[in-house]
DNA sequence: GTCTATAGCCTGATAGAC
DNA sequence: GTCTATCAGGCTATAGAC
């Protein structure tokens, strides 16, 4: 096995276990195991527990924080440019071996050692924020709270991974259309 | 301090504590320090920490359980029932002092010692997955996976509750109104 | 009913052989 | 690049004084 081959398992691996335990539960000697070598090996490709989680929000957000700053900032109604960006997100997030829910939920970003990263993740929720607010004052949404507007958005993306991981999902992009058709009709005035 | 008082600030702590750390990574001497007494003074009013977690169950999932169930027999269309259920969960939730989200979401169902209340969570899961599937067999849902749709509904009811927790809500009941309204726009057919 | 002290186990991380 | 062996510290839970 290659370096870069166990690197990328462990990230793999690890990013479950985050999901299913949370990060602080979720022990290196877990990590090795489903891995399949044991916990001092880890060491060799992070310096640290923190490192693997830290990674694994890279590659989550970097290309996301990108998108949803270019839909706050296209013309045309709120409404597509929001259901555009959650068709890329949902069918990227069905496509990955790593799982990048562990984001948006989890106890990761909880922890104060992790603040820097969720300084990140707060800029990010503050695009998706601005993207409501536009389609409320355009009157195509609902009059929410636009934070409340940003938990529904990732909660139920959540929700849509989970639910990814558990059936066998046949036609992806299809499934993140009817995630983004479901969201926009909660949003959508009736 | 009485030992009943004692007892149900336990709860209160400690839910907060699974909610935002999960129920592996709350140690006791956290649990502890938010009551403010010391870490074995817990295990008078609790034989160990598994006790604590399935009476905050306990105490989430009976009644919401039983309300679940009676909407599901009761007649009426099923996009009436599941809204008034919800408004009833919501304004509910909003005014525990035990954070009850720490059920729908967190890795204590996970663990294996947890495997009895998962299975009730399981039970109430299945009723949830009936009203929607009634909903879609009368024509008044689009045609999502039950299963699917249920994740929808937690996790929305997750995503109210964690907005309810940051914002100071002045009407509850109104807050409750709104969530439920904003589930059912996503469910009914447009 | 709460405390101090502590047992016994598990944790993240290091040292050094191969 | 992976291993065995191990350390220092944190964990749940217990014992027993007050």
């Amino acid at each position: 096995m290659e370096a870069a081959d166990t690197r990328q398992e462990i990230l793999i691996q690890a990013s479950r276990l985050f999901k299913r335990l949370g990060y602080r539960a979720t022990t290196t000697r877990e990590i090795a195991k489903a891995v399949n070598i044991k916990q001092p090996s880890l060491f060799h490709h992070f310096p640290n527990k923190k490192a693997i989680v830290e990674e694994i929000f890279s590659l989550s957000l970097n290309e996301a924080a990108v998108r949803i700053e270019n839909a706050c900032r296209t013309a045309g109604p709120a409404s597509e440019r929001l259901h555009q960006y959650l068709v890329w997100d949902l069918s990227t997030l069905h496509r990955m071996p790593i799982a990048m829910s562990a984001i948006y939920t989890g106890d990761a970003l909880k922890s104060p050692e992790l603040a820097e990263l969720a300084e990140k993740l707060k800029t990010f929720y503050r695009s998706l924020e601005d993207l409501i607010s536009q389609g409320i004052r355009s009157g195509e949404f609902v009059d929410i709270d636009p934070s409340l507007g940003r938990l529904m958005v990732a909660s139920i993306t959540i929700a849509h991974l989970e639910y990814a991981e558990e059936a066998t999902i046949e036609d992806p992009d299809r499934l993140a259309r009817e995630g983004a058709d479901f969201v926009l009709r909660a949003f959508r005035k009736t």
